[in-house]
RNA sequence: GCCCGGGUGGCGGAACUGGUAGACGCGCUGGACUUAAAAUCCAGUGGCCAUUUAUGGCUGUGCGGGUUCAAGUCCCGCUCCGGGUACCA
């Protein structure tokens, strides 16, 4: 009676795949639920542990939802399109698809060896042209409403590699991948507006089951702040320049105002005095990379234009400064300066000399500005006001004078949305020779990646394409005049904003869903996945999904109900898990030695979903070894018997049935597990089971241990699959007990337990305690104030 | 700096809306089986102190206060660790 996981594991696999037991299709007269787990990415090197975390989380939700009765879409797929394959295809000469293909092959094997319940006919990959083609379509969709433009954008360039990179490519100013300098370049960019929808993204937030941690995350990456733009003349030219605060009230403290290096602006009013110095400073900036401008924040650097503005509140004229401090990229890429309730400014202010003036009372600003709440001073028609009633009041002064208004600024920034790669999504886009665009319609789609002979970017930093004259020139069958296709492709993230909608219909090969299969499975009930795509890709996902909604292509507003992130697993040695530190664990060779139940157990076991929690091979072993257990005691038949079942088995039975059941509504799989541990551990010591006990508690088990139950559900004689059962229901009247041990504790001190009846009277209860043998040693000398009683809890005898 | 998490045995972790701290697993100790080891099974296992024993007591959830009959859980003040973010005007 060994329990020889290898084979059962492979014939339950391969019994799996040839019936297509879990193949799912829509069916009305069923409740829908939609779990799924964020796609993987196929690297070359194969899953690692953390990858089967999650997966088995939502393994395990989909299998026991499908026995509560529910049709369960779980499909699983490939974000295929990405940087890693395209330079192993540079390096290697090989073409990305054929080592995309390897990949997904692997990554599917061995998915498919840890038993996961996808329905694999919904299979789909980013890159493939049945994909891509609906992709592109939804950005003709965007592009369409107005939502994609071209525009010159700062990106992050590398000379050396002649690339631009994506910000994640840029670690601490350098190129991730050989280490070169990175600085800001402006180029022509496709851009999608997603700050249109900041407001949505930002308040839908509050209806979302999602960690509030992520949803914090994503408000403070939204940066939405209220205040006041506030327009300055400058002195001696016809130009205005517009700055938002959050600070309307501080404007009488305004003694300087700072433009950033890229604005407009900068080297235009820079007087004849100061040209050079200014020209310099911006061009200086320009070499540095965003981080690095940042990183020197210790010291401030700026220079003066010679030009003043006029500060409109008492018509004082302020020096206009240029300094690196203040960035294009937020508000209006200006600022007005009050040094005396701003740190920022106050620092600047101390490097160079300026004029500080208190305009608020509360602090010492020869120390530091003050940016706390106080009375306004210095400050005319706003004197002797608070903070916010300042702010009114200065608002509506502006607002009456047009010299300003109330207004609402987010850091979020328009999506860069263009690579210049090969490997992603071309742009539906045509370019003629005018300069005009046009967008393809549905029926020119897909626009197909052509061949090329390399995959290295052209040394003008646009992708390969514009090496392939046969693709890139053409005579527009539409309107017949020549056009030039768009050399950029989409980034990684643009086939992740949808695939969970591809999962409702992957086939069609009409539209990219249907309106039914929308309808029908939409919104995802449950998604798992990994913290690290808290902001990207889970705001990028929604703001497409808004805007489908605008389009009334889906019916929710929201595409993801309950998010769970799984936490990290760390190596044996408590750190993360490296080549280089050689704690790497290859879910391979612990497939290969305990099992895939065993993994997908342990995994569960370790603790809760989503903390931080190192891989222990002892830990396998452990949960190894309760399978073994589980196998040897109910696959003897000799321990199953056909008599009326003990009634301390049928309460545990019972209970566990319960406690699984909440446990995994939960997430809260490692509880799950222990409670099945006692409850075997509690039918060996019992020595024998009758067989519906047995058969039920193979049930609560199969979605942790599915080939294991399989197995024993086939040898209780059995002809379908242990999936297609129905959950078991728990009977309450196995739960309630009619007597409880009670604690009985002096002043809060556990002393002694007695057992009593739950429906004994209070007064009773305290008699029976106070006259107890155990408790004359307590009571010796003392007085009795208080006896309290809580039902089914405890008892407190209170002292003096 | 700011924003989130989190500190419970030797280790991973349990403990529902305040109500028996340490479930379950690992490790360790002892025992059974074995020529022996591995595997398996049985028993014990927070710390300290008493006791001849089956026992009894003290103490214990990062630190210091507080609320309460009762605090791992609630409140106030610290401290340490992890994650995110960074001149956002």
């Amino acid at each position: 009676m060994k329990y020889n996981f290898g084979d059962i594991e492979k014939k339950w696999q391969k019994y799996w795949k040839d019936k297509k037991t879990f193949k799912v299709e829509i069916d009305h007269s069923k409740a829908k639920f939609y779990v799924l787990d964020m796609f993987p990415y196929p690297s070359g090197s194969g899953l690692h542990v953390g990858h089967p975390e999650g997966y088995t989380a939502t393994d395990i939700v989909s299998r026991y939802k499908k026995m509560k009765g529910l049709n369960v879409l779980h499909p699983m797929g490939w974000d295929s399109f990405g940087l890693p394959t395209e330079n192993f295809a540079i390096k290697t000469g090989t073409h990305p698809h054929d080592i995309t293909e390897k990949n997904i092959q692997i990554f599917k094997r061995q998915m498919q060896s840890l038993g996961f319940a996808y329905d694999w006919d919904r299979e789909i990959a980013t890159s493939h042209v049945d994909y891509y083609k609906w992709t592109q379509w939804i950005f003709t969709k965007l592009y369409n409403k107005g939502l994609a433009y071209e525009d010159e954008v700062y990106v992050n360039w590398c000379p050396e590699l002649k690339i631009v990179l994506a910000n994640e490519e840029v670690v601490n100013g350098k190129s991730e991948l050989g280490g070169h300098p990175v600085i800001r370049k402006p180029m022509k960019q496709w851009m999608l507006k997603i700050t249109e929808y900041a407001e949505r993204l930002l308040t839908d937030l509050d209806e979302l089951d999602w960690p509030e941690n992520i949803k914090e995350m994503q408000r403070n990456w939204i940066g939405r702040s209220e205040g006041a733009s506030v327009i300055f003349k400058i002195k001696g030219f016809d130009e205005v320049i517009e700055v938002f605060t959050t600070r309307p009230d501080t404007l009488f403290g305004a003694t300087y105002m700072v433009l950033s290096p890229e604005h407009k602006l900068s080297a235009e009013i820079a007087t004849k005095q100061y040209k050079q110095a200014v020209d310099n400073y911006i061009e200086n900036a320009s070499r540095k990379s965003d981080l690095e401008r940042t990183d020197l924040s210790k010291e401030k650097t700026g220079v003066f234009t010679g030009t003043y503005a006029i500060n409109p509140v008492n018509n004082q004229e302020i020096p206009i400064w240029v300094a690196d401090y203040v960035l294009i990229s937020y508000g209006t890429g200006a600022i007005m300066a009050v040094p005396g309730h701003d740190q920022r400014d106050w620092e600047f202010a101390k490097e160079y000399d300026l004029e500080i003036i208190e305009v608020l009372k509360g602090g010492d600003i020869e120390k530091e500005a003050f940016e706390g709440d106080g009375i306004h001073v210095n400050s005319g028609f706003i004197n002797d006001l608070g903070k916010e009633d300042a702010i009114a009041k200065m608002t509506s002064w502006l607002e009456e004078r047009k010299l300003g208004k109330r207004e609402v600024n987010y850091k979020l920034r328009d999506w860069v949305f263009s690579r210049q790669r090969y490997w992603g999504e071309p742009f539906p886009v045509l370019k003629y020779e005018d300069g005009s665009v046009r967008c393809l319609d549905e029926d020119e789609l897909p626009v197909t990646l052509p061949e090329v002979d390399k995959y290295e970017p052209s040394g003008t930093g646009e992708s390969p394409l514009a090496n392939i004259d046969s693709w890139l020139y053409l005579t527009d069958p539409k309107t017949g005049k020549k056009a030039k296709r768009e050399t950029n492709t989409m980034p990684q993230w643009a086939g992740s904003c949808w695939y969970y909608l591809r999962f409702c219909d992957a086939a069609n090969d009409k539209e990219p869903w249907s309106k039914a299969a929308e309808k029908y499975w939409m919104p995802v009930d449950l998604y798992i996945g990994g913290v690290e795509h808290a902001v990207l890709h889970l705001l990028y996902a929604r703001f497409w999904h808004k805007v489908l909604y605008d389009l009334d292509f889906v019916t929710t507003k929201e595409p993801f109900k309950k998010l769970i992130n799984q936490g990290l697993i760390l190596g044996e040695d408590g750190e993360k898990m490296s080549k280089s530190r050689g704690n790497v664990i290859n879910p391979d060779r612990v497939v290969e030695a305990y099992g895939a139940d065993s993994l997908r157990l342990y995994e569960m076991f370790m603790g809760p979903l989503d903390k931080v929690k190192p891989w222990s091979e002892n830990g396998v072993k452990g949960v190894f070894s309760f399978l073994n257990r589980v196998y040897k005691f109910f696959a003897s038949l000799k321990n199953i018997h056909d008599d009326e079942e003990d009634i301390e088995i049928l309460k545990i039975l019972h209970q566990s049935i319960k406690k699984v059941e909440q446990d995994i509504e939960n997430l809260r799989f490692n509880t799950a597990i222990s409670q099945m541990m006692v409850f075997t551990n509690t039918c060996m010591k019992k020595g024998r089971v009758n067989k519906s006990t047995a058969q039920t508690f193979i049930k609560i088990l199969s979605p942790f241990a599915p080939h294991l139950c399989e197995e024993l559900w086939e040898l209780y004689g059995h002809k379908e699959s242990i999936s297609k059962e129905l959950y078991p229901e728990y009977n309450k009247k196995y739960l309630i007990e009619d007597t409880f041990e009670y604690p009985v504790s002096f002043n809060g001190k556990l002393r002694f337990r007695v057992e009593l009846p739950l429906d004994m009277e209070n007064a009773e209860i305290e008699k029976t305690v106070l006259e107890h043998k155990s408790a004359e040693k307590w009571l010796a000398g003392k007085q009795v104030k208080k006896v309290i009683i809580i039902k089914n809890k405890i008892i407190n005898v209170v002292i003096a």
